[in-house]
DNA sequence: CATAGTTCGTTCAATAAACAAAGAAATTAT
DNA sequence: ATAATTTCTTTGTTTATTGAACGAACTATG
């Protein structure tokens, strides 16, 4: 009932802890001592909670490093099976699901059709196919730390309820709780895109970036948006529909219902419409474009340049109001390859404010199938890591 | 040197302090009874913490209250008089400086002529600026409990660094740090439309806003964002620069060296200046223009139209990609009037996604004098209530 | 090879902040 | 006048961090 994350003993505790356990993850291999000293705590302290770290499995004495005059030190590592965590994709027609360790390695991968659209049988075919997880990997159920689940449309993470989803006309659906009744584990839904802007923050090693954008182009066209090392979801879900941004007032109908949404000129569908017209009427799908513009055809290169052009010119406007570190692109569409990308590249410089861009990068990203559900999981994941001054978002149902 | 905030006594009486300080804040007259309620801290709690709040002198017992049936209980109250702040906004030629109470109030105003564009010799000048300030309304000096400035341009608020100013020609001056050595109290700089976007957030009695956006219009097109009840400043303070958004790669030539910004399409000067071209030559300035709109005159009336719906256009591709609560237009260019402000909600209205914005509200805020000179006092009152948790912004700057 | 020096990790008492419970204060209800 | 009620304070308990001392395990050196 009351939300106010005030100050007490277990407050710091958990504070302490998350600062130790995210200390250990990102050193890889690394001794008490050192973690006194990277994290100001005390040695007194840095004993008691890797002790308690090493109980609960999270962490292990993993060897003895090199003296260096005195003492060898013991070098602590992350246990990746000290738990365990479930991440589900639900698309059209069928749900992928991963079960991964706390790296992120993929231990069991499985999937399942959903015949029907209805919600209530849905659930059922998503625990069947959790079971089918558990099962196929072997890890005790007791260690199956959390379910994370993406999926399209608008999602309202804090309370877990899925707001609509184009493909199974879902309304105002209490995902979360009717999952974590049956299933008796932290459940978390997000927009599909979120789920894979977390799972670049936390797939990637080295240090997370904190600020960055992931703009995702394939059968529409989204956006993830990470500010101050959290996801930025909007007033109720519905930040980075940067698919449904105007581009032309006058432009093509959009699926939404306006004219000349970036969407609506950019995306897989788009595309070979326009090239249809314009190049060939035999191009069947993207890659035949993609196809044509490698073997270098004229008119395919300018249909894939255009577009560029177009997303080139929304993303420096997206970096003029957010001023991010990197852009992530990713998604289906990153086939499209060089004549699109560099389109792309060219025009966002050409129309990004003058000073503000110069150490920005925009990356494109190599393209896995198992992504989606691994950016599920990596929903867990973030969440098992997270600070407690950091989960306030989370707020239960009050019903 | 380490900017992790760790768990420990000193962070957990923090933060219940400013638990505590804003919930008297928020409600204005509470007692003890009441606050545990609110809070969830023990009474024995709440009566240490606001023992140590009345001895600061940040708060008092003010009246009591009636009884429900037991002993009456005793209101306290945040005494606005428990410090003063002072905000100064530096402008083309000259320094606009108010100093305040905790409430905002103004208890002192005035300004200065900055004749040399010399850093050493403004800062001077602010020391000077200053001193009159708090001479003239004759509080202790001991009282004043930071000072807030608010200039234009590129401002790094973490490291209290002006990286660039366009009337001065300031680059990567430590204006923080000077002005701290000099005047020992706190000093906290950001750009000046991040300070009035705070100002709204607590200036504006009732429950502060925690997703909104506030543009301003005026000689520029500024933005500030407020994410999560936070100013977001971007990589490097370079956020919100809505004014150079590129509408029209063909549009004219921006002061930025680009063509088309929004900045070159809707700012004072360019709408004088296209009214000159298409409607008159004999208009001088924008007060002109409106004037001749309200009077009937078509063809200003369609300056102003179209300017408004250029921006409403932009402004719908903003919640498109974040999703806010409200968005606050200021600024000089509040003058417009409806002809321009109508033209916007048309625009806005027609661009958004579908289903996005229903209940998202654009509100043209009232212009006061004053406003700008606020603005950089509420910074350092932000600062004041803010929890130690959101506080990790401010780093220092090691050197 | 014995001793000193160094580094690493643990133990222990001290400290402080929240908390629970009981008590004191000041009112209304009967 | 007494009981009930509500508000606030006091007292003692709990517990997580901390500093300091100590033990453990190595290297350096004569």
């Amino acid at each position: 009932m009351n939300p106010i994350l005030r100050g007490n003993r277990a407050l710091i505790r958990s504070i302490n802890r998350s600062i130790l356990l995210n200390a250990i993850k990102t050193q890889g291999l690394v001794s008490r001592a050192a973690l006194v000293h990277i994290t100001g705590l005390s040695p007194a302290t840095v004993t008691a909670i890797t002790g308690r770290l090493i109980e609960e499995g999270l962490v292990f004495e993993k060897a003895t490093g090199d003296s260096t005059g005195g003492r060898p030190p013991i070098m602590l590592a992350l246990n990746p099976r000290g738990g365990f965590v479930i991440g589900i994709k639900l698309m059209e027609g069928h749900a992928v699901g991963a079960l991964t360790d706390l790296n992120a390695t993929i231990l069991a991968k499985d999937s399942i059709e959903l015949a029907d659209k209805q919600y209530e049988t849905s659930v059922e075919t998503l625990i069947a196919l959790v079971n089918r997880l558990i099962h196929s990997s072997g890890i005790p159920t007791k260690q199956l730390m959390g379910l994370g689940i993406g999926l399209a449309g608008v999602v309202d993470f804090a309370h877990g309820i899925v707001k609509q989803n184009p493909f199974f006309g879902w309304r105002n659906i209490l995902l979360r709780d009717v999952l974590e009744t049956r299933m008796h584990v932290p459940v978390y839904i997000d927009n599909d895109v979120n789920t894979l802007t977390l799972s670049e923050k936390w797939l990637n090693r080295g240090q997370p970036e904190d600020n960055f954008i992931v703009i995702t182009i394939g059968r529409g066209i989204g956006m993830g948006i990470v500010i101050n090392g959290e996801v930025y979801r909007g007033k109720g879900g519905g930040a980075g529909e940067l698919g449904h941004v105007m581009v032309d007032p006058n432009g093509p109908l959009c699926d939404c219902g306006k004219r000349g949404c970036l969407e609506s000129l950019v995306s897989d569908r788009a595309l070979v419409a326009e090239a249809r017209r314009n190049v060939s009427p035999d191009i069947a799908d993207l890659d035949d474009l993609i196809q044509l513009a490698s073997e270098g055809d004229a008119g395919a290169a300018q249909v894939l340049a255009h577009a560029g052009t177009l997303l080139g010119r929304q993303i420096a406007n997206i970096v003029n109001v957010l001023d991010p570190k990197l852009i992530i692109i990713s998604g289906e569409g990153t086939r499209m390859g060089d004549v699109f990308f560099s389109a792309v590249r060219t025009a966002f410089h050409d129309c990004v404010m003058t000073g503000l861009a110069e150490d920005t990068e925009i990356r494109v990203n190599s393209w896995g199938d198992d992504i989606w559900a691994l950016g599920a999981a990596s929903l867990v994941i973030a969440e098992i890591f997270k600070s407690p001054i950091q989960k306030e978002e989370r707020t239960e149902n009050t019903k």
